[in-house]
DNA sequence: GCGACTTGTGCTCTAAGTGAGTATATGTAA
DNA sequence: TTACATATACTCACTTAGAGCACAAGTCGC
């Protein structure tokens, strides 16, 4: 038996497990969140790589290496996500006999990082997942596609309970039925989306599969972190790592806004950023092309010691 | 090559790659917060084994079956914590050229469980954590060896910049010098620990190890379960499965303590958890030994449909 | 039966935080 | 100079959180 590339796993009657790397590295431009990806066949897929335990001695430094050598990025905050590892999430391997367990990290880097190199390019998360952006308002697509498909799949029920049941689950993730919709539910919603059928990864041949398609299961995992990045949000300053190292007050909101997919109001977004001592104003103003010119303001680091969760709990919408 | 037991994980010059399964299995008994441990060789440990591809179809059922044919546990509230995969978080299967990559997952149990078979038990976490539980203050393990240590180890720092990084992490976690101590940083806390060399993992053989030393990095893995439980616990309402089905608010309040470390204030805790729609009250009362006897109340399923994190967003301290 | 004690439960008061605005400042472009 | 756009200050009603008082309803010892 020969090793090719790194076969991990051997099994007497059974299948190969093998243990890779995945990443969802997120940057904010112009106000879109966007993911790398690479192209896997015809689909765009994360960037993803088995993971080589004589070169690393740590899952982390394994995710920053790799990336930099594969895309030559320089990743800022790096969190580990997700351990991803369902029979059937990669069918292709699966044939060939393999289990493939994969880690999944989320990173950040900033607007403005060299572009990658190789086959590798910046897709719009929104692109993936467009029901999650409602910056402009519930889009479309939820009202007459999804909530019409949530309907009838909760018809479709068998008995009492499973209808009380299922009406639940599409009520408290998609925030119907007097729910809120709550923007950190993001992998609840793929999942329910995915169950009925209207993404493409489930394989159904339906014409009204939304959003752009992605490779085996790397829809859910972008999933998985644009959750978990709504809801670091507001308990831990990680978008200052999305932003240069002066910026206006609205360049903040607005990054928060892509991230969180709704629309904050201005003036109390300032006050809990300002009064809650996350940034200090630097004396210089921005650059501008029209209205009056706004101060340049930095990450205040000492916030750190102050507060216990520094995050920007977000203030109400509109 | 035969495979012996499940050999993951074959490579050209180096190490193989393991995948296993470890579980931090809680209850609550008597305002204890206890984890199922095995022994392993003189020291406790997680329960944890090799990962089987052939027999299960996703991780978190490979953790459920796993844990049931291990110790007869009927496992409830079930979610994976963390992978950990760092070089030498496994010596002994090193030596042997095996990397040992281990999927954590917290469970919850309900108290009155039939006991675990064979060699497991259970053990108080703050035997293994003591510094975490201050309910009734802070202990004097904090005062007398912790504190002097952080200092000293500040104190060592090579420059400036060194020890204002040692001094924010020290005083962040442990809640010095006007810092809060926030529970939920359980891993940071036994982080800086072992760094500084405090527990019987780090190896040093001094004479202050504190708590009970466990095998391997699994005080490490319950470091990280009891952060994330005293997290969740403020936006899901997950004590409710550590707790029988009805119950008075005041055993809701102990338990709700016991994981959180912390006293809580009384009213406050009941207009939190009554106001707030988390649970209701059956007619009935508790049978009680001396006072004033208690209502009975039980989980609100439908608080899910009000809010969107219904929690008990801790009321204060005492 | 009575008072001491224990636990449960209702309610108040204050401070702080949040949602939703109005008003004003300070720039650019026509 | 006016229209416009953005930035920034400040207000007000309302909700929530921290702290504590007061009273209710049991048990226990005498």
């Amino acid at each position: 038996m020969i090793a090719v590339g790194v076969v991990i796993g051997w099994h007497d009657g059974g299948v190969d497990v093998v243990l890779e790397l995945s990443a969802v590295i997120v940057a904010v431009r112009n106000d879109v969140p966007y993911v790398l990806t690479v192209q896997s066949g015809d689909k765009p897929g994360l960037p993803s790589g088995v993971f080589d335990p004589d070169a690393d001695r740590s899952l982390d430094q394994a995710m920053r290496r790799w990336a930099n050598e594969r895309t030559g990025l320089q990743l800022g905050f790096v969190e580990q996500l997700y351990t991803f590892g369902d029979f059937g999430r990669d069918p292709l391997a699966a044939r060939q006999g393999e289990r493939r367990i994969s880690v999944a990290y989320l990173a950040f880097v900033r607007d403005g990082e060299p572009l990658p190199e190789l086959d590798a390019m910046w897709t719009n998360a929104y692109d993936l997942l467009p029901w999650e952006d409602r910056r402009l308002g519930e889009p479309e697509l939820v009202s007459q596609q999804i909530a019409p498909a949530l309907a009838s799949w909760v018809d479709a029920s068998l008995d009492r309970d499973q209808r009380d049941g299922r009406a639940l689950r599409a009520d408290l993730s998609w925030g119907l039925a007097g729910a809120t919709w709550d923007p950190v539910r993001v992998l609840e919603r793929y999942e329910l989306l995915f169950e009925i059928g209207l993404v493409g990864e489930a394989g159904t041949s339906a014409a009204a599969k939304l959003g752009t398609t992605a490779t085996l299961d790397h829809r859910r995992i972008l999933a998985s972190a644009l959750g978990r990045v709504r809801g670091k949000l507001t308990y831990r300053p990680v978008v200052f790592e999305l932003l240069p190292s002066t910026f206006t007050l609205l360049q903040l909101q607005r990054v928060v806004e892509s991230l969180v997919g709704e629309p904050l109001h201005k003036q109390n977004f300032r006050r809990l950023v300002e009064g809650g001592g996350l940034v200090e104003g630097t004396a210089q103003r921005a650059e501008t092309s029209s209205g009056r010119p706004a101060e340049l303001f930095r990450f205040r680091r000492e916030v750190l010691r102050e507060r216990p969760a520094p995050g920007l709990g977000l203030p109400g919408r509109r």
